[in-house]
DNA sequence: GTCCGACACTGGTATGACCAGTTTACCTCT
DNA sequence: AGAGGTAAACTGGTCATACCAGTGTCGGAC
């Protein structure tokens, strides 16, 4: 399989480098950026392109511009949205930020047993037989892991769309993209949880009859699973960490 | 009181206007859009500020631009980011989305009791007396419903960022925005959550003592009575519109 | 002292040119 | 006929430069 190259263009870069700069901290909340015609320069890009990643930034949240006055840093905590996940999953060192890490399983820990009584409840027939037949799917998968953690992934997908619930789905969105960074570690990690094809077989069809009960308790202890594995891992990182700290 | 007028720049405008015309629909998902130069005339405004737009909606993953070739109307329900809730609140008709509403409710009684118990298992010292003073603030407020609120919603705030947890952080400043835009019609539906303060005492004090299971039992009570009354008021506002279009 | 206005900043918008990819159509060679 | 290559006409990306529109400051008039 061959992987696309990523142009990056100028603005893009730009964006990049101040995002990162804010987000590890380097630019306190309050401070004030250099005018527009300064950092284009101390940049050597054009003003244009400056501006254009300085707008992509304001509405990411994470600098206030002001007609005539200064453009300052955000104090993003309190006001960011989940966007950041991404950014942040990643440490300057370059590795995983297991607060982030445990903070995204936390999240998906609290959602998926919602999504799916909320799915039993208003669940389409379409979305009912998209849900038996990704099962049908992964079972048929019995050997490739990789392969049903993408049907898993699909599941989800579709869970998340039966559930109507809008907030949901643009979380999700967000959710995914964050933990499709680091994809292959999960595999093996979520293994406990991507091979219990039961539960999957036994959600659908509790979605399928609406038993909302059911396709509740059956999410909350096949993602807790899953939770439970990286929740492990992390605590082992951790001390890992501070065990190198302490030499 | 006076409001301040707020300015909108001609690139604000251009952002809102195309990001308004995808969400209600009237592009729809793959379409592609009129070249930045045409686009730039049709709109009458200069190609940079519609560029500044462009690559906000493009961050918002509302569209997705390729450089030579074509921008293109993204799938957003299945790309974009929290941050549409605020967007897709009121439909065109300039009332209340009640689907969107329901579901903005649904995730914070989701969120709320895991906050509350991830709360009561790493809140700081300060954090404690934060919650405390802000309780007693409360009572002292027993008069003023509104001054409640304000007060709950920093109370909220201190939860969320006692939870230690990122992404329910991020996720509460974006859901907070889009709850503030019903502010006031809030005040009056969430009256019985808000009246009952024997219940944030019992919260507070339930973190501060670290008992998780009290934290979160207790929260999932609270949280739930203003999530009824406005699920309840929701029904009505949907069965009102059914009885409209039948006449 | 207070007031007020010029001035020197800041960000916002406009032109017009050119660079850099993508697509199409046509043409050439095999 | 088909594969390959090439030029032209699109598309978005970047640039330099000028000017408009708000904010803040500083100094002079009163």
């Amino acid at each position: 399989m061959w992987t696309p190259v990523r142009r990056r263009s100028v603005s893009d870069e730009v964006f990049d480098q101040l995002k990162s700069r804010i987000v590890r901290g380097e630019m306190a909340p309050g401070a004030p950026l250099p005018s527009e015609r300064k950092l284009a320069e101390l940049l050597g890009v054009n003003r244009g392109a400056l501006r254009e990643a300085l707008k992509r930034l304001e509405q990411a949240r994470l600098v206030s511009i002001q007609h005539g006055g200064t453009t300052r840093v955000e104090s993003f905590l309190d006001t960011a949205g989940m966007d950041l996940l991404t950014e942040m999953l990643f440490t300057s060192a370059g590795t995983l930020d297991t607060q982030v890490v445990r903070s995204v399983m936390e999240m998906r820990s609290a959602l998926a047993p919602d999504i799916a009584r909320l799915a039993a409840l208003r669940a389409s027939e379409d979305d009912k037989d998209a849900l038996l037949d990704l099962v049908g799917q992964m079972e048929r998968q019995a050997r490739d892991r990789g392969k049903r953690q993408r049907l898993a992934m699909a599941f989800w997908g579709t869970m998340v769309a039966a559930s109507q619930n809008i907030a949901y789905r643009l979380a999700y969105n967000t959710l995914n993209r964050s933990y499709q960074q680091f994809f292959e570690v999960m595999t093996d990690v979520l293994a406990a949880e991507l091979d219990d094809l039961a539960a999957y077989r036994a959600i659908a069809d509790a979605i399928d009859r609406g038993d909302t009960a059911a396709a509740e308790k059956r999410t909350t202890a096949l993602i807790s699973k899953g939770a439970d594995q990286v929740f492990e891992l992390m605590n082992a990182l951790e001390a890992e960490a501070t065990k190198g700290d302490a030499r």
